[in-house]
DNA sequence: GCAAATTTGTCCGTATGTATC
DNA sequence: CGATACATACGGACAAATTTG
């Protein structure tokens, strides 16, 4: 017993390398968004790899989303803000293969909103108070044009809950798993042949959280916001699944 | 006013086309797990492109963890199975970049952990508490031994949790945001002065949150593993990030 | 165990469309 | 408008790695 514990190797290529490197430049803050990288014949020539390599190191950067190469640009390749398209791609691709059940969606929706919204009951200031204010009036003045404007002022509602919660995770799963549900049930959600009573039961529940954050009653404005996503998704959900959406009703 | 709405129209690059296959062949269940994608040379036929180009697409694939190819393989590339690591690193990225906190991160872990025990409790089968007795076993047979083995007990069980929760979406954003959290802490916890005594006193948290979970009681569960998560962490989290952390403990 | 065949990894050269100055 | 530099894409070539008979 005892030794060394020797790890397997395991050969790198050589456009990873430069992945990591030009990763690690960004990570770092050395590259910013905005600054651009050498051009590829630069590349080649700092890495001293060919000119197929360099590109499959690139390709592999913009998949990632951290640059981005346009042709003819004399400046070559620039640095991108760090947005969530990728985790996005991520879980939406998740959801496919692993199949991931609208059910199991929507219960994550009610944990994440529930929760920006205990912590937006304690956290929020005045002028999101006033914006989720703002949204409620657009959802009210949208019944009676269309689906699409309701749920546009409801997405801007449940966002700054999000951001008044002040976790950037939070931010970001809610925006992503919202975008993966409404592109499962967006289209029957808009031909429910009860969509304007629905929608005017979702205003109501949504004044009693707001009701709830500004009051600063966290439990209570966790506890509508969950009703209120189960009642609005609930019709929708398979019978099946339906208890464990409940489950999170206590 | 009308005449139809032209959208712009994006050049979409010969590698793109081809991923965007692929990947519509894996979504569809076309491609499973296991299967193999034909050689380069036979693609390269298939869609009447270069070589450099179908490599193009394959490592951009290969970054997403959707294939794997390996030198001298004559089967051509791996269809692999859909693991978190793309997910893994899009939000390590993120934390990195953007800034998580180590607040934000404990904040979201205390949220999905005490979602997860709330459903825990109601969704559990024995077979699930027997695991969880064993994990705490586990921890409590660590104590004297190291950081490590206690780490790993302690992992196992909020697992099991979170496997029993039923969600995987909760199940995986729990081991995303664990790792990064260990990763950015888990040497100065291993060097922790009182560290003997935050396990034990851990213990006896993890002892109260399965007793509750044993006994259905949901939101009691819920309460107690916040409780227990943040008094195992806040001593690593600059203190003016505590309060929203205490905003969770109601 | 060995050698042939196949495949990937990498390099080089070239042609073409495009963006910038 | 032309000149220049760039990214895109193609095709050929060789070495390293792997499987297979």
């Amino acid at each position: 017993m005892g030794g060394p514990r020797f790890e397997p190797v395991r050969t790198v290529r050589a456009y990873e390398r430069i992945v990591e490197q030009v990763e690690e430049a960004i990570e770092s803050g050395t590259l910013c968004p905005g600054q651009r990288l050498p051009s590829e014949r630069d590349l080649m020539g700092q890495f001293s790899v060919s000119r197929s390599t360099v590109r499959e190191a690139l390709r592999v950067l913009q998949a990632r989303g951290l640059v981005r190469s346009r042709p003819g640009d004399p400046h070559g390749a620039e640095v991108q803000p760090f947005t969530p398209t990728e985790l996005r791609k991520s879980m939406t691709m998740l959801a496919r293969v692993d199949g991931l059940s609208l059910g199991e969606l929507v219960q994550f929706r009610m944990v994440l909103d529930s929760s920006a919204n205990l912590l937006a009951a304690r956290l929020r200031t005045d002028e999101q108070l006033a914006e989720m204010d703002t949204a409620i009036a657009a959802m009210r003045a949208a019944v009676e044009v269309g689906y699409d404007e309701f749920s546009t002022a409801d997405v801007a509602f449940h966002d700054t809950v999000a951001q008044a919660s002040g976790n950037k995770l939070i931010q970001i799963c809610t925006e992503v798993v919202r975008s993966i549900v409404l592109g499962l049930i967006a289209d029957k959600i808009a031909a429910a042949p009860d969509r304007v009573a629905l929608m005017r039961q979702s205003i109501r529940h949504h004044e009693e959280v707001l009701a709830a954050v500004r009051a600063g009653d966290g439990p209570l404005a966790a506890r509508l916001s969950r009703r209120t996503m189960y009642d609005y998704y609930v019709g929708y959900v398979p019978t099946s699944e339906r208890p464990a959406l409940r489950a999170l009703l206590e």
